[in-house]
Parts: structure tokens; C-alpha cells; sequence
DNA sequence: CTGAAAGCGCTAACAG
DNA sequence: CTGTTAGCGCTTTCAG
């Protein structure tokens, strides 16, 4: 069977169903709707008619009809659907999306705050009931400032600069912690830190949690074993690459973000100290469990946190009007050789 | 800054901001729209009153009004957003989809002819534009009789069954070949191939590669070498399991997929075979360069992929309506290591 | 330069 | 059980 591409057609309308089953227009409104009390009959030639032109109700039609203001529809702005944290967010804000039959806009804001302005701008104009943001480094004041009247925002991930909106995040500060601690126990004191840029919440938690464990082991902190700014592989591997040459070179590592692990990784396989510079690394990273040594990693529940975001933003839309909440989601630390090296 | 969350609230209109500016409706139309000839005064006032209340155009009503049919929104139904693979796709989709300012709503079929269906009901009723499909398993018959006088349909990665619809493929056969012929050049002839459902097209065009380069060097084909099925990962290492158990076991191995690939690098590590069996996998793996030996593979370029696939929609959208396109998008083979293995 | 009237595709409220 | 009227938020005529 070929079929015609066809292209952006004119979409059949109520009105000619309605002629074509020969009654009014409500009483197809009625059998589109599944009101009650339609004849058998009635509803059979509507039906018919319906099939016969192949006809699709128009639902943005439907809405203004009604006065309704849900479109059914979110929109998500995340780092890049490209990405694999950013992409099992959306797994997750889909799975709860779903069970509503909410449809969901996704949208890559790539971490610049323009895109993201855009962005917001352009699903508001486009009337979705609610937004899920991963937040960019910008001052997010105009831009929740912008939504507050119109509809309910779950930043996820990421808190935003200057607001305190409703927020699922990691528990990053404890997952530094544990990090730091797990090569503390295995009697490391240099630890050198790879981490995002500071105006990035997370990399800021997560460098708090590297400190309060040194801390509280009593070990003086060298300003020099962290780095900042790793947002790429290749940043990773270039933070990386400093740290080892440093005179006193660190005898661990802490990559505290996935490209940052990654990049790691490489330059420890390069300098042939996998096997003994021990390294945890952040996130899920797939086949990372087949590299020797196996990749010990603080892992989140990127998925739970797409849940629990769309959960909360499903509740402000439910009229839910208490205070700004913050859910922190827990991380895991899963050792499996590399960050048990010993010193 | 502590923001009430604010719940689904009742949007500003365009009568509120004309009844502030002291204008007619048809004024704020003008200025929303930079329609020319509207006083500097006035226009300020407008622009002043819609900052005030914070308006922002109900896009959908404008549509409406204009008796135009697009919505500059397309809908992407792929396996999972989840899959790096997918992800991919969607991000070329997304690419071209914002250099026109369109939308793009993503869902995951989970392969799931009955979610698919409902997933094209869904956006199809929401005005969709156009669709792009990774179609299931399914007869698309019913489907793309549903779609054909509504709204344009290109398919992406899988060829649906029944139909012949633009399409936008890997060239699976020739990569297929590629991967086999490299194997053989390596001295092997007996070689296993792991691949997924007969009823995807992708799979079944990997086995005709297959089998023409085996058929070329004059290897007979062994049809036991020959599994299906290997959806996931762990099917992916039963399969390989089941192949290397095999009385007179494949030297080497081509795992048509990229979960296939993953679960025979994990067998044969844990037969101890990496080394001495012969590997070539699908797909780009992250940190497929770094276990011991890399892994060679054939991948495909998804976002170009998505890129195509979306600029042939829009084409569709402004009109062409030749007849059905199949392009077909290069793959290559990337020697790393494992397939390097003689016999 | 600005406004009033009509109507997009549909549903609500009320009739019959 | 079915149809009529009005109107959602906006844009298009076409007049001022």
C-alpha cells in the first residue's frame, strides 16, 4: 500500500460529521464526549460518519469551548535530551505524565539561559499547564517572576539562583560527603576534586560535602586539589591532567560529575595509574563496571527525581498552595574497585 | 525572593489589557503581532498594560481565529527517551524542529504497538503538525491510513510493516556486511550473530548483510550461529551464552544492536574469551574505547538521523507531495580492537 | 491610525 | 433524546 505523503491538509470538522450523519452538532459533540443519552441509532450513523471522514476532534478547540485552562500538557527544559542524566529525568517525568494523559513538550536549554528564556516563553505562549526546569546558571528571578501568576514551575536537579521555588534535587552535599569519606577510609588524605562550574548548585553541594568529610577527618584542605568548571569530557580530562602533574599529585580522585568521571578515566588509563590512583566517579555510566578496575560511583535516581517532580507539579496544579518545598532525592555510593584502592 | 507557588491560574486576556490600555481588542491585537500603523503612543500603552498584567497570547486561540492549521508542533514517538540511541534522534529533531520555531513533543512506545497507537491518537487530537515514528512491531496499515489525509508521517530508524511511507533509515544491510566482511578478513568463518526480532526491519537487514558477505567469501551459513531476539541486554548475553556453548563455538561475534553488544562484552568476560573471540558491536557505547581491547564497532549517526527526518517533514509541510522517499544514512565501522582478533 | 462585527471549532446552558 | 443559542480568546474583514 503507497500512500500519498499528503501533506498539512484542512482537518475534517464537526460540522461536516454532523451533516454526514444528518443531526446537529451537539449530539456529535455528545458522542464524541460519551454523554449520555444518545439513541443507539444516532450514535451508530455519528460513528459511522466519524470513521468515514476519519475524523479528529480538535482538543484545543474543545478547551477554549469549555473555559477549561489545562491543556494537558507540560513542557521540560533539561540540559540536553542527548543527555543520558537529563534523559532519564524525562523517563521519569513521562511515566507520572502518562498516567494523567498529560503529553509532554522536552526541549534542550544546552545551559544557556537565553535558549531557556526562549524556551519558557515560547511553551507559556503555547498554554502548557506547568513547566519542569533544569534551572541554567542565570538569576531566575525575571523568569519566575514571569510565571509566578500563570502557572506552577518544579525546578529539578538544579536550585535556581535567587528564588526558592518548589525543588527535586539530589542530596548532593551528602553525596560529596560520602564520596570524600569512602577515600578517606581507604587512607587517602589528597583527594583531588573535579567539579562543575560554582554557579551551578550541585557542583557547589557536592564541593561542601568534599569539605565537611576532610573536615571532619581533621585534614587540612589544599585549595589547590580542587577544580571547577568540568562541564565536558575534555574539561574533565583537562582538570584531570592538572591535578597529576601537580607536584604533590593527589593519591584519589573525586569526579564529581559524569563527563568529569569519564574524562577521568581516560587520563588515568593514559598515565597507566588506573590501578593505583583510586578514583569515585558520579552517576550511572554505562559499561563503566567493565573497565579494570571496575568504576566506584555515587549514583542518583535521575528517574525518581522526574517522578517526584512531575508528582509535586501535578499537586500545585490539584490547587496544592502550601509553602515552596524541597525534596532531596538520597544517592548511593556502589563501590566496585576503583575507589577502594588504598593509599 | 519566596514565591507562592501559584496553581493553575486563570490567564490574563487580551480584553483585560485593552481595557487597561483604554483601546479596542483589535489595537493589542496589532501590537502583539507588530502589525504596522499603530501610534507610538498607543503602542507604548499597550506594551505597558501587557507587562503590567503580565499577559501572554493564547496561541492557541490565535490559531484558531486565523483559521490556520498549524500549531508548529510535531510529535516524536520513538522506542524510549531513554535510550541513548532515541535520545539522539530526538536531539537532530530538535535541531532543525527550532530553527522553525516548532515544538516537539516526545513519548516512549517502549515498542508497544497499543501505547503507539494511542501515543498518535493523542497528538493527533492536540494538532500536531506532523509526526515522526520509530514504528513497533505492528501492522502500520491501520495507523497510517488514520494519519495519511490528516498529517504528514516520517518514519525514522524502522521501516513500519505494510506500508510505504517516507522513511529515514541506517543503511542496516550494508553495515551488516561491513561488520561480517571485517570478521572475515580476520581469518574467521564461523562467526555468530546476535540480533534482535525478525519482526524489526533494522534486524532483519543486519542478517541479509550478513549473510551476502558470508555468501561472497563462499562460507556456508551455519543457521545455529544465527539467534534472534535480543531485545535487552540480558537477552543479548543469553544469546551470547548460548553461542559460545555451542559444541563447536563462533571464533567471533556480531552483536547487531547496541544492548546486544553489551551483554556478549560481559559474557566473554566472564568466560575470559575477550581477547580470543572476535567482536564487532552496533552502536556508539560510551566507554566502549576503554575496556580491554576497545570495542570495534558499526555505528550509525542518530542525529543525523533525526536531522533528516525532520527536515523531510517540513518539506512535506510546505507542500512537496512526491512520492515516499527512503533515505538512507551511512554507517561506519570503527576498528578499536575486538574485531581485530584473528582466528 | 483605530474600532466593530463576524467567526475559527467546539461546548455550555437551556430549550424543545 | 435532540437542537439552538451564545461565546471561549483571538484574528480577520471592513468601516470609520
Amino acid at each position: 500500500m503507497v500512500l500519498t505523503p499528503g501533506t498539512a491538509a484542512k482537518r475534517t470538522t464537526m460540522r461536516e460529521v454532523a451533516a454526514l450523519a444528518g443531526v446537529s452538532l451537539k449530539t456529535v459533540s455528545r458522542v464524541i464526549n460519551n454523554e449520555s443519552g444518545v439513541a443507539q441509532a444516532t450514535s451508530q450513523r455519528v460513528t459511522k460518519a466519524i470513521d468515514v471522514l476519519r475524523y479528529v476532534p480538535d482538543t484545543t478547540a474543545a478547551r477554549l469551548a469549555r473555559g477549561d485552562h489545562e491543556t494537558q500538557t507540560i513542557a521540560l527544559l533539561i540540559a540536553s535530551v542527548d543527555d543520558p542524566f537529563s534523559a532519564s529525568l524525562f523517563r521519569g517525568v513521562e511515566e507520572v505524565a502518562h498516567t494523567r494523559q498529560v503529553a509532554v513538550f522536552a526541549a534542550s536549554t544546552g545551559g544557556d539561559p537565553e535558549v531557556e528564556t526562549r524556551l519558557v516563553h515560547a511553551f507559556a505562549s503555547r498554554n502548557v499547564d506547568g513547566l519542569i526546569i533544569t534551572p541554567t546558571a542565570q538569576d531566575h528571578r525575571m523568569l519566575a517572576d514571569f510565571l509566578a501568576p500563570h502557572m506552577p514551575c518544579v525546578y529539578i536537579d538544579r536550585q535556581p539562583a535567587g528564588i526558592s521555588g518548589d525543588l527535586v534535587t539530589s542530596d548532593n552535599r551528602q553525596a560529596g560527603r560520602d564520596a570524600t569519606q569512602h577515600l578517606i577510609d581507604y587512607g587517602h588524605r589528597r583527594i583531588g576534586l573535579i567539579t562543575d562550574l560554582q554557579s551551578i548548585s550541585t557542583a557547589v553541594d557536592r564541593e561542601l560535602g568534599y569539605r565537611d568529610a576532610l573536615a571532619g577527618a581533621g585534614i587540612e584542605i589544599d585549595e589547590q586539589l580542587i577544580t571547577h568548571g568540568a562541564e565536558t569530557e575534555a574539561l574533565g580530562e583537562a582538570a584531570a591532567t592538572f591535578l597529576m602533574g601537580l607536584d604533590d599529585p593527589p593519591t584519589a580522585l573525586f569526579a564529581a560529575r559524569n563527563m568529569a568521571s569519564i574524562g577521568a578515566i581516560r587520563v588515568l588509563r593514559r598515565l597507566g595509574k588506573l590501578t593505583s590512583v583510586a578514583l569515585v566517579g558520579m552517576d550511572r555510566i554505562e559499561l563503566s563496571d567493565l573497565i579494570e578496575p571496575p568504576l566506584t560511583v555515587v549514583t542518583q535516581d535521575p528517574v525518581e527525581m522526574g517522578r517526584l517532580a512531575t508528582t509535586h507539579l501535578f499537586g500545585r496544579l490539584d490547587g496544592d498552595d502550601s509553602p515552596p518545598e524541597r525534596v532531596l532525592v538520597p544517592t548511593r555510593l556502589e563501590a566496585r574497585g576503583s575507589g577502594e584502592i588504598r593509599r
